[in-house]
DNA sequence: CTGTTATTGTTATATTATAACAATGTAATA
DNA sequence: TATTACATTGTTATAATATAACAATAACAG
């Protein structure tokens, strides 16, 4: 039976972990780094397992970063409804889980009607901190 | 006087008149190979060129394809507050310009209140021709 | 003209990502 | 147990995307 992924395989929690560890998006080659104590040697072992990690949701692609962190919002598992805010100034990178936004984006129609349920939304600015 | 960009440079003609004739995103080493002819010969020319041409807002990055698409919306000059939809199959990409829609993430408030007048937006899904 | 700044040209290299295939592990069952 | 099937892992090489650094040239204000 094609078996539906409820699991992690090895290589799989040992990306999730260290990204989990990091309050911030991880580059690629970052994570490889800091796994090839754990094994992980070669580009192709990571990118496995961030593919699978975003595929199920357990980490999001951060598209303008070429980065990965790990999904703290309970509610877009597998949805791949994404909304982040981003810091120019310091590269602060927070999820935004609002239901308000995520209904309003899902509802949105297009000139021609049509509805996506999948989007990657990233809002930009300078967050207070950096003010 | 640190002048305001009002024309283009050479190579940024060059560029993004390629990218206009194209209704659909361009890779930068695409842009190259069909710029090589104009003398236009390594990848820092195109990507000088690209990076500008974004930043005045001719053009626009789709951040999830690596490729750049010119701008079809007079409304998004220089803002840089862009929406598309993108095709999961064709891989055809519309902007969308939808004033509602601009007005909604503009006023947008994160959870500490604060408001992003720049992002992006990428809706996913499949198209109607291939449906 | 002349000094200043923007633009262009050029080489090299950094960064991000995937193809291709071999080896190993896992789990169901004949 | 042996067998099969399939998922996962390991490995090498390379493709695709992007930038650093610096030299040469053009454009323009004073």
């Amino acid at each position: 039976m094609a078996q539906k992924k409820e699991y992690l395989s090895k290589n799989q929690k040992i990306v999730l972990d260290i990204i989990e560890k990091s309050s911030q998006p991880m580059k690629a080659y970052s994570i490889l780094f800091n796994v090839q104590k754990k094994g992980l040697k070669a580009p192709p072992q990571v990118y496995r397992a961030l593919d699978k990690l975003v595929e199920i949701g357990k980490i999001h692609k951060i598209e303008s970063r070429n980065a990965f962190i790990a999904c703290r919002n309970s509610a877009c598992t597998i949805t791949n409804a994404t909304a982040f805010s981003i810091c120019e100034s310091c590269e602060d990178v927070k999820e935004i889980s609002s239901s308000k936004l995520s209904k309003y984006l899902s509802n949105f129609q297009d000139k021609e009607g049509m509805k996506y349920n999948k989007y990657n939304l990233e809002f930009f600015g300078i967050c207070k901190k950096c003010k």
